[in-house]
DNA sequence: CTATTATAATAACATATGTTACCAAAACGA
DNA sequence: TCGTTTTGGTAACATATGTTATTATAATAG
């Protein structure tokens, strides 16, 4: 019979996971990745074809990672998109190399803007919807300008152009969302 | 005497910044800009301590480039930040690499985003002077918020998330400079 | 205990990077 | 023409990358 593994995908991913998330994808390479995994770069090779194959489970973890983020996050606001807007913006400035790896890239592995943010629980959809019930006629476009103002927001906190605490950003985006109802 | 040059810094200087404007800063190599500018990687060490120094003029000229393109760009509205904007969102359309390299990057040299938007010519002072004269209450929080507008914006334009064509980006930011103005 | 076999470490290969050493090629005063 | 000096090409060095070949190491069926 042959030797047991002694390291395993799950091991190999999080240490990538780990890398991205402290350093970015960038600095994910098959010798840093080895050393944080505490092995040398076969097992890498043996559970994974190359490196962009592993770049793409690591999207996959990364937007699992955000899921969950979300989904943990407290209620902060009843205004349409002010909270996953808060969580966009808090996830931006918390953890600035998994944005700029979901949410910034030229690459997002076939998935679309609305595929991340949508995640497995239908999430725009229920702000949309959440929009309608309290009488918002467009939704459409109320989320289109929406989220170009907390996108805005997550990217100006990346490059540092944006420091506004919670209570603020809160704020921001309730009197936001009133101003684009008057359209 | 002494041999006469035949690579003058600016043959080296545009060079890089063809390769920047055609496939991104990171595609700037020693080699790959000696290829471009015709000569073999001397000339480059000879007028640049190193690659970050060029990287440094390199950030001027496009910041530069920039502002000329603004200067060149056709009023197409009357609204306070709403010229400034469509020019930013359409720089970023058409010169994505540039975009990235000026309002993305981590490395802005010591600029602050200010600097940038400002530029030799105040702009953004005459944009905000702008909405004062049209009876903006408070052109400061005005700025901040059609900026946050603007950017995200530029931003998702990059990842192929906003797609509008001028008239409809006019129309979107006149719109927004009215919706908050109420508030 | 031994043969088999998958695992993983070492080391190599191929390539790309910044940078430098070295040398050949101008340019021009003497 | 010769000597001096700067310029620029070739080639090297050192390092980092992805990937693969080779070898040593378990693990267990027989």
């Amino acid at each position: 019979m042959a030797r047991k593994e002694t390291i395993t995908k799950d091991e190999i991913l999080n240490a990538a996971f780990q890398i991205t998330r402290e350093k970015g994808f960038s600095q994910v390479s098959a010798r840093s990745l080895a050393a944080k995994a505490g092995c040398s770069t076969q097992p890498i090779f043996r559970v994974y074809k190359n490196m962009e194959e592993l770049g793409g489970e690591l999207f996959e973890k990364a937007i699992a990672f955000f899921n969950d983020y979300y989904a943990k996050f407290p209620k902060k606001s009843e205004t349409p998109f002010a909270n996953l807007g808060l969580a966009y913006i808090r996830f931006a400035q918390e953890e600035q190399q998994l944005f700029k790896l979901l949410f910034m890239a030229d690459n997002r592995h076939g998935k679309s803007l609305y595929d991340l943010l949508n995640g497995s629980n239908g999430w725009v959809v229920k702000e949309i919807n959440n929009a309608k019930f309290y009488g918002c006629k467009d939704p459409g476009g109320m989320f289109m300008r929406m989220w170009i103002f907390i996108h805005g927001s997550a990217c100006m906190a990346l490059t540092g152009d944006y420091d506004l605490q919670e209570e603020d950003t809160v704020k921001l985006l309730e009197e936001s969302y009133q101003a684009f109802l008057s359209l």
